[in-house]
RNA sequence: GGGGGGAUGGUCUAACCUGGUAUGAUACCAGCUUUGGGAGCUGGCGAUCCGAGUUCAAAUCUCGGUCCCCCCA
């Protein structure tokens, strides 16, 4: 009895990779990045990480979907060099105040030691506002709106932790400047519209967007908003964020034009930051379970795997043509199809491409092949009812609707989990008890303005908990509440959480 | 930034305390065999993070560096 129970209990192991994600999430994350051949760290720089082909394939897929949404919206691609002077770097005194700590500076090139230091940018305000000075020289030159696809270099004090804060990342950057104030103030709600359609619609990864704390704001930005999501762990991760930057960079770099009446005037601007990278680590730990990886539908660098099950006893030449005639037609349907005739065993490869999330896989065996059928078995169901037997001529028809169901799952448990994890708090000791099983806690709180970082500091030192800010666009205003820290009056309600 | 742990074939690991021919598994290559949930047999390739010190002798002891992991800020 104990001898079986044990060997069970092995077997199980075998199977799958079976860590519990939220339980163990470090350990869950490890696995996944070396398993399904993610990443890999052996790459001797710290913080620097090596992206695989499986990563990379979907990381491209990313970067066209967040390209094409934004020139639909109205910008332009851009190529900026890496490298910024430091006396571009030094204009505006927030900004290098804010990204000093984390610059990397190019000092020597061969023998020569640089007469100008070089940052590798952490950001590209400073390199690209100067030439904006020189593009806009009037009205008609506006509105500006660019965007550039590139990695970004920062010096992290903080642990790293591969996609989700790396030395080096993939980020998109888009920058632009107006004519008025409400203009820009329209693009960053135009940003948040963006990241709705392809954080949440297309990566179906749930977020908040959240105004931030005046002590919390983008360096010489006037306001801050960030996008939130939730990992397995309960703590917070910061997606996509867009800055009004108000007229700090204008007037810093002199970006401006001559008005109507010919006086000049400086832009309005804004910046808006996905980090691909990170929303990338953000997917597949929203998505994955513990048999691996899972990704959308769309963004699988393989969309269905064919396993021809070959038997001794019957003509195996017979399945491998069937196998490769199906392979034909459902790659001519336009999915990216892969044909597994390696030399591994049938359960080998389901959890070699179940690891790597390989949505839709079909089993091809002398049974197929006799009824001119397939099975298809999809990756997020129990091994028991996740197998049906589809006849070629349906095929067409059946993925398109097994994709379709399979986003709307994977959706649906990305917003359920997302929304387990929210609550609100009245006192200190229910934000206390809460946090222990919570992600996002809603709090009276005194204000997010300067003054109200004492209470933020408080909430971090004792609870470890930090002030994200107040959720945008809500118009729940907190009605005679009161600061469950200082006990003043309570001018809104604020999100608390956890952070990476 | 603070604390802790660690680095041995591609991966995991034994030997480290008590210095003396580096263990096993897996992966990989070849052959045979097998294939409906990580098959088996035989043979083969392959390693002590870097630098200095102690010593007849260092994976092992000492110091410095690099990198990784975990917990906390």
């Amino acid at each position: 009895m104990f001898k079986q129970r044990v060997f069970i209990i092995l077997t199980y192991l075998k199977i799958y990779m079976n860590i519990d994600k939220q339980k163990n999430f470090s350990e869950w994350y490890n696995t996944v990045l070396d398993l399904a051949e993610l990443s890999d760290i052996r790459y001797n720089v710290k913080g620097c990480i090596v992206i695989r082909p499986w990563a990379a394939k979907t990381i491209k897929l990313m970067y066209e979907e967040y390209e094409k949404e934004l020139e639909r919206n109205g910008h332009k691609p851009v190529i900026f060099p890496a490298l910024i002077p430091k006396k571009n770097f030094d204009i505006e005194k927030e900004h290098v105040k804010g990204f000093s700590p984390e610059v990397f500076w190019v000092e020597k090139a061969g023998k020569e030691k640089l007469e100008e230091k070089l940052a590798l940018r952490p950001t590209s305000e400073t390199a690209m506002y100067q030439m904006f000075s020189l593009w806009i020289q009037g009205i008609v030159d506006l509105p500006l709106k660019v965007y550039q696809s590139c990695q970004v270099w920062r010096y992290e004090t903080k642990a790293t932790k591969p996609f989700f804060r790396s030395r080096e990342f993939y980020w998109i950057e888009a920058h632009t400047a107006f004519a008025t104030e409400k203009e820009a103030i329209e693009q960053v709600k135009q940003d948040m519209q963006m990241t709705e359609h392809v954080v949440f619609e297309k990566f179906k990864i749930p977020f908040i967007f959240f105004q931030r704390p005046e002590w919390d704001k983008f360096p010489g930005a006037q306001k801050t908003f960030a996008a939130d999501t939730l990992m397995p762990d309960k703590k917070v991760l910061q997606l996509p964020s867009t800055h009004l930057l108000g007229q700090n960079f204008s007037k810093a770099f002199d970006v401006g034009y001559l008005n109507s009446e010919g006086k000049k005037e400086y832009v309005w601007q804004t910046c808006y930051g996905p980090a691909i990278s990170r929303i990338y680590g953000a997917m597949i730990c929203i998505h994955g379970d513990e048999r691996g990886i899972m990704l959308p539908f769309e963004f699988c660098p393989v969309h269905i795997v064919i396993i021809p099950i070959l038997t001794k006893e019957v003509a195996q030449e017979k399945i491998t043509q069937y196998c490769h005639s199906v392979y034909k037609i459902i790659s001519n349907f336009g999915y990216r199809t892969i044909l597994d005739e390696s030399e591994n065993t049938p359960g080998y490869k389901y959890n070699y491409w179940e690891v790597r999330g390989v949505p839709i896989r079909i089993e091809i065996g002398i049974k197929e092949v006799e009824e001119g059928k397939v099975t298809l078995a999809l990756r997020d169901k129990k091994e028991k009812e996740q197998k049906l037997l589809v006849a070629v001529e349906d095929l067409s028809q059946r993925i398109r609707f097994e994709a379709n169901e399979f986003n709307k799952r994977l959706e649906k448990r990305a917003i359920d989990t997302f929304q387990g994890l929210q609550t609100s708090a009245y006192s200190i000791e229910e934000l206390e008890q809460k946090a222990k099983d919570f992600g996002l806690i809603k709090i009276p709180f005194c204000s997010i303005e300067a003054n109200g970082e004492t209470c933020a500091k408080f909430l971090k030192d004792k609870y470890s908990l930090d002030v994200r800010g107040i959720k945008y666009l809500d118009a729940e205003k907190p009605i005679e509440r009161k600061c469950i820290v200082c006990k003043k009056e309570a001018k809104e309600f604020v999100y608390v959480a956890k952070q990476y």
